[in-house]
DNA sequence: ATGGTGGCCCGGCCA
Protein backbone atom coordinates (compact mmCIF):
# COMPACT_ATOMS: atom_id res chain seq x y z
CA UNK A 1 0.00 0.00 0.00
CA UNK A 2 1.61 3.37 -1.04
CA UNK A 3 0.00 6.92 1.02
CA UNK A 4 1.41 10.25 -0.22
CA UNK A 5 0.64 13.57 0.68
CA UNK A 6 1.83 16.57 -1.36
CA UNK A 7 0.85 20.43 -0.67
CA UNK A 8 -0.51 21.03 -4.54
CA UNK A 9 -0.36 24.92 -3.57
CA UNK A 10 -4.15 25.55 -5.93
CA UNK A 11 -5.14 22.46 -7.72
CA UNK A 12 -7.24 24.53 -9.88
CA UNK A 13 -3.11 25.68 -10.91
CA UNK A 14 -1.90 22.63 -10.30
CA UNK A 15 -4.74 19.88 -11.92
CA UNK A 16 -2.57 18.98 -14.83
CA UNK A 17 0.34 17.86 -12.50
CA UNK A 18 -1.32 16.75 -10.06
CA UNK A 19 -3.00 13.86 -12.23
CA UNK A 20 0.04 13.24 -14.41
CA UNK A 21 1.61 12.70 -11.31
CA UNK A 22 -0.89 9.92 -10.27
CA UNK A 23 -0.98 8.15 -13.29
CA UNK A 24 2.64 7.89 -12.89
CA UNK A 25 2.99 6.80 -9.16
CA UNK A 26 -0.30 5.33 -8.20
CA UNK A 27 -0.10 6.20 -4.77
CA UNK A 28 -3.23 4.12 -3.44
CA UNK A 29 -4.25 7.20 -1.13
CA UNK A 30 -2.80 10.87 -1.72
CA UNK A 31 -3.06 13.59 1.12
CA UNK A 32 -3.57 17.29 -0.12
CA UNK A 33 -3.39 20.61 0.82
CA UNK A 34 -3.85 24.04 0.02
CA UNK A 35 -6.32 23.37 -2.64
CA UNK A 36 -7.61 26.65 -2.42
CA UNK A 37 -11.15 25.37 -3.48
CA UNK A 38 -14.43 25.32 -2.19
CA UNK A 39 -16.07 21.70 -1.83
CA UNK A 40 -18.66 22.65 -4.65
CA UNK A 41 -15.82 23.38 -6.70
CA UNK A 42 -13.38 19.95 -6.34
CA UNK A 43 -12.98 18.50 -9.77
CA UNK A 44 -14.28 14.93 -8.37
CA UNK A 45 -15.01 13.74 -12.01
CA UNK A 46 -10.96 14.08 -12.66
CA UNK A 47 -10.07 12.03 -10.22
CA UNK A 48 -12.68 9.36 -10.48
CA UNK A 49 -11.50 8.96 -14.20
CA UNK A 50 -8.21 7.75 -12.54
CA UNK A 51 -9.80 5.68 -10.18
CA UNK A 52 -9.81 7.92 -6.81
CA UNK A 53 -12.81 8.73 -4.66
CA UNK A 54 -11.99 11.87 -2.63
CA UNK A 55 -13.16 13.47 0.44
CA UNK A 56 -12.03 17.41 0.57
CA UNK A 57 -12.73 20.46 3.30
CA UNK A 58 -12.33 23.80 1.70
CA UNK A 59 -14.10 27.05 1.43
CA UNK A 60 -11.79 28.73 -1.57
CA UNK A 61 -9.58 31.18 -2.06
CA UNK A 62 -6.99 29.52 1.11
CA UNK A 63 -6.18 26.44 2.74
CA UNK A 64 -8.40 23.17 1.72
CA UNK A 65 -7.58 19.56 2.51
CA UNK A 66 -8.52 16.58 1.01
CA UNK A 67 -7.79 12.74 0.05
CA UNK A 68 -8.45 10.99 -2.79
CA UNK A 69 -8.32 7.09 -2.20
CA UNK A 70 -8.77 3.57 -4.41
CA UNK A 71 -9.34 1.90 -0.86
CA UNK A 72 -12.45 4.41 -0.30
CA UNK A 73 -12.87 6.51 2.22
CA UNK A 74 -15.31 5.51 5.03
CA UNK A 75 -16.20 7.86 7.87
CA UNK A 76 -15.25 11.12 6.44
CA UNK A 77 -14.74 13.70 8.88
CA UNK A 78 -14.27 17.21 8.40
CA UNK A 79 -12.28 19.85 10.45
CA UNK A 80 -11.57 18.51 14.31
CA UNK A 81 -15.14 16.37 14.28
CA UNK A 82 -17.44 19.07 15.18
CA UNK A 83 -18.87 22.38 14.05
CA UNK A 84 -15.94 24.19 16.01
CA UNK A 85 -13.63 26.25 12.93
CA UNK A 86 -10.73 24.66 12.31
CA UNK A 87 -8.70 27.97 11.74
CA UNK A 88 -10.08 27.12 7.84
CA UNK A 89 -10.56 24.24 6.32
CA UNK A 90 -7.03 22.68 7.90
CA UNK A 91 -7.80 19.10 8.65
CA UNK A 92 -9.35 16.36 6.71
CA UNK A 93 -10.14 12.34 7.84
CA UNK A 94 -11.19 9.40 6.03
CA UNK A 95 -10.90 5.85 6.62
CA UNK A 96 -9.19 3.61 3.67
CA UNK A 97 -8.56 -0.36 3.68
CA UNK A 98 -9.03 0.18 7.35
CA UNK A 99 -6.56 2.88 8.01
CA UNK A 100 -7.63 6.28 9.61
CA UNK A 101 -5.99 8.65 7.39
CA UNK A 102 -5.55 12.23 7.70
CA UNK A 103 -4.78 15.13 5.59
CA UNK A 104 -3.43 18.30 7.63
CA UNK A 105 -1.79 21.93 6.64
CA UNK A 106 -0.94 23.44 9.57
CA UNK A 107 -1.44 26.78 9.75
CA UNK A 108 2.67 29.31 8.75
CA UNK A 109 3.42 30.91 11.95
CA UNK A 110 4.94 33.75 9.88
CA UNK A 111 6.84 35.40 12.54
CA UNK A 112 7.92 34.58 16.33
CA UNK A 113 6.26 37.67 17.33
CA UNK A 114 3.06 37.21 14.82
CA UNK A 115 -0.15 36.07 15.88
CA UNK A 116 -0.26 33.62 13.59
CA UNK A 117 2.58 31.89 15.28
CA UNK A 118 0.67 31.63 18.57
CA UNK A 119 -2.41 30.23 16.42
CA UNK A 120 -0.08 27.60 14.67
CA UNK A 121 0.83 26.44 18.28
CA UNK A 122 -2.58 26.55 19.43
CA UNK A 123 -3.47 24.67 16.60
CA UNK A 124 -1.12 21.76 17.10
CA UNK A 125 -2.42 21.85 20.49
CA UNK A 126 -5.60 21.26 19.29
CA UNK A 127 -4.66 18.93 16.58
CA UNK A 128 -3.02 16.43 19.96
CA UNK A 129 -6.37 16.87 21.86
CA UNK A 130 -8.02 15.61 18.54
CA UNK A 131 -6.02 12.78 18.73
CA UNK A 132 -6.62 11.68 22.13
CA UNK A 133 -10.68 12.06 21.91
CA UNK A 134 -10.96 10.70 18.65
CA UNK A 135 -7.91 8.42 17.77
CA UNK A 136 -7.10 5.26 19.09
CA UNK A 137 -2.40 4.90 18.89
CA UNK A 138 -2.98 1.00 19.11
CA UNK A 139 -4.59 1.03 15.67
CA UNK A 140 -3.43 1.90 12.00
CA UNK A 141 -3.50 5.90 12.14
CA UNK A 142 -2.08 8.06 9.52
CA UNK A 143 -1.40 11.67 10.14
CA UNK A 144 -0.22 13.40 6.98
CA UNK A 145 0.60 16.75 5.51
CA UNK A 146 2.34 20.06 5.61
CA UNK A 147 3.13 20.76 8.82
CA UNK A 148 5.14 24.29 8.48
CA UNK A 149 7.94 22.79 11.23
CA UNK A 150 11.31 21.27 10.39
CA UNK A 151 11.91 18.56 13.05
CA UNK A 152 15.45 19.18 13.60
CA UNK A 153 18.47 20.52 11.80
CA UNK A 154 18.88 17.81 9.47
CA UNK A 155 16.01 19.23 7.79
CA UNK A 156 17.14 22.68 6.83
CA UNK A 157 19.37 23.47 4.41
CA UNK A 158 21.50 25.84 6.80
CA UNK A 159 20.49 25.83 10.58
CA UNK A 160 22.39 29.04 11.07
CA UNK A 161 19.89 31.57 8.36
CA UNK A 162 16.79 29.55 10.54
CA UNK A 163 18.13 31.24 13.53
CA UNK A 164 14.74 33.27 15.50
CA UNK A 165 12.61 32.31 12.54
CA UNK A 166 9.53 30.11 12.62
CA UNK A 167 9.57 26.31 11.09
CA UNK A 168 12.38 25.44 13.43
CA UNK A 169 11.83 27.05 16.61
CA UNK A 170 11.56 25.21 19.92
CA UNK A 171 8.18 25.72 20.74
CA UNK A 172 6.97 24.62 17.27
CA UNK A 173 9.62 21.55 17.41
CA UNK A 174 7.86 20.90 20.96
CA UNK A 175 4.49 20.78 19.73
CA UNK A 176 5.67 18.33 16.67
CA UNK A 177 7.09 16.18 19.36
CA UNK A 178 3.81 15.91 21.32
CA UNK A 179 2.12 14.60 18.53
CA UNK A 180 4.59 12.18 18.12
CA UNK A 181 4.23 11.16 22.08
CA UNK A 182 1.43 10.54 21.65
CA UNK A 183 2.11 7.42 19.22
CA UNK A 184 3.18 8.58 15.88
CA UNK A 185 6.54 8.09 14.17
CA UNK A 186 7.74 10.55 11.45
CA UNK A 187 8.42 7.29 8.97
CA UNK A 188 10.29 8.90 6.70
CA UNK A 189 13.32 9.16 9.14
CA UNK A 190 12.95 5.33 9.95
CA UNK A 191 14.87 4.80 6.13
CA UNK A 192 16.73 8.14 5.82
CA UNK A 193 19.22 9.33 8.95
CA UNK A 194 20.37 11.82 6.71
CA UNK A 195 20.26 15.46 5.92
CA UNK A 196 20.16 17.47 3.32
CA UNK A 197 16.48 16.08 1.85
CA UNK A 198 13.85 18.35 1.35
CA UNK A 199 10.12 18.48 0.55
CA UNK A 200 9.98 22.28 -0.13
CA UNK A 201 11.91 25.02 -1.82
CA UNK A 202 10.96 29.04 -1.60
CA UNK A 203 10.00 29.75 -5.58
CA UNK A 204 12.11 33.16 -5.06
CA UNK A 205 16.03 33.34 -5.92
CA UNK A 206 15.99 29.93 -7.36
CA UNK A 207 16.22 27.97 -3.95
CA UNK A 208 15.05 24.93 -5.40
CA UNK A 209 18.30 24.74 -7.85
CA UNK A 210 20.68 26.11 -5.07
CA UNK A 211 19.27 23.44 -2.67
CA UNK A 212 17.91 25.97 -0.27
CA UNK A 213 14.52 23.96 0.62
CA UNK A 214 13.45 22.23 4.25
CA UNK A 215 11.85 18.99 4.99
CA UNK A 216 8.23 20.13 6.45
CA UNK A 217 6.00 17.61 4.47
CA UNK A 218 5.69 14.82 7.08
CA UNK A 219 4.16 11.52 7.39
CA UNK A 220 3.32 10.53 10.87
CA UNK A 221 1.74 7.26 11.12
CA UNK A 222 1.14 4.89 14.55
CA UNK A 223 3.70 1.94 15.28
CA UNK A 224 1.42 -0.74 14.09
CA UNK A 225 2.23 0.89 10.61
CA UNK A 226 5.41 2.41 10.73
CA UNK A 227 6.82 -1.05 11.17
CA UNK A 228 5.51 -2.40 8.10
CA UNK A 229 6.60 0.58 5.91
CA UNK A 230 9.19 -0.65 3.69
CA UNK A 231 10.39 2.80 2.00
CA UNK A 232 10.30 6.45 2.05
CA UNK A 233 10.97 9.09 -0.46
CA UNK A 234 10.06 12.62 -1.52
CA UNK A 235 10.04 13.57 -5.50
CA UNK A 236 11.83 16.42 -6.27
CA UNK A 237 11.25 15.02 -9.94
CA UNK A 238 7.99 16.62 -9.51
CA UNK A 239 9.48 20.04 -8.43
CA UNK A 240 10.72 20.63 -11.36
CA UNK A 241 9.44 21.59 -14.96
CA UNK A 242 6.85 23.40 -15.82
CA UNK A 243 4.69 25.25 -12.72
CA UNK A 244 5.46 23.41 -9.96
CA UNK A 245 4.48 23.10 -6.66
CA UNK A 246 6.35 24.81 -4.32
CA UNK A 247 6.64 21.40 -2.40
CA UNK A 248 7.35 17.95 -3.78
CA UNK A 249 4.96 14.49 -3.06
CA UNK A 250 6.13 12.34 -0.34
CA UNK A 251 5.41 8.88 -0.51
CA UNK A 252 5.39 5.68 1.85
CA UNK A 253 5.04 2.36 0.73
CA UNK A 254 4.05 -0.43 3.57
CA UNK A 255 3.37 -3.73 3.57
CA UNK A 256 -0.21 -4.02 4.13
CA UNK A 257 -2.74 -5.64 1.99
CA UNK A 258 -5.59 -3.68 0.28
CA UNK A 259 -8.66 -4.50 2.01
CA UNK A 260 -10.51 -7.30 1.16
CA UNK A 261 -6.98 -9.46 0.72
CA UNK A 262 -5.73 -12.11 2.63
C1' DA B 1 20.44 43.13 -2.90
C1' DT B 2 16.02 43.22 3.40
C1' DG B 3 15.05 41.58 -2.76
C1' DG B 4 13.12 37.51 -5.28
C1' DT B 5 8.28 34.19 -7.42
C1' DG B 6 3.81 32.39 -7.71
C1' DG B 7 -1.03 31.64 -6.08
C1' DC B 8 -5.34 34.00 -5.06
C1' DC B 9 -7.90 37.43 -8.41
C1' DC B 10 -7.05 42.83 -9.60
C1' DG B 11 -5.04 45.54 -4.83
C1' DG B 12 -2.85 43.59 -1.79
C1' DC B 13 -2.55 39.26 0.96
C1' DC B 14 -0.39 34.92 1.62
C1' DA B 15 3.32 31.56 1.40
Amino acid sequence: MRIATWNVNSLNARLPRVLEWLEEHRPDVLCMQETKLADEAFPSLAFAQLGYEVVHHGNGRWNGVAIASTLGAENPTQGFGSLEDDYGCRIVAATCAGIRVHSVYVPNGRSLDSEHYRAKLAWLTRLRTYLLEQCDPTRDVAVCGDFNVAPDDRDVWDPAAFVGATHVSEPERAALRNLLDWGLEDVFRRHHGEGGIFSWWDYRAGDFHQGRGMRIDLVLVTKSLAERSVSAEIDRNARKGKKPSDHAPVIVDFEVAAAGQP
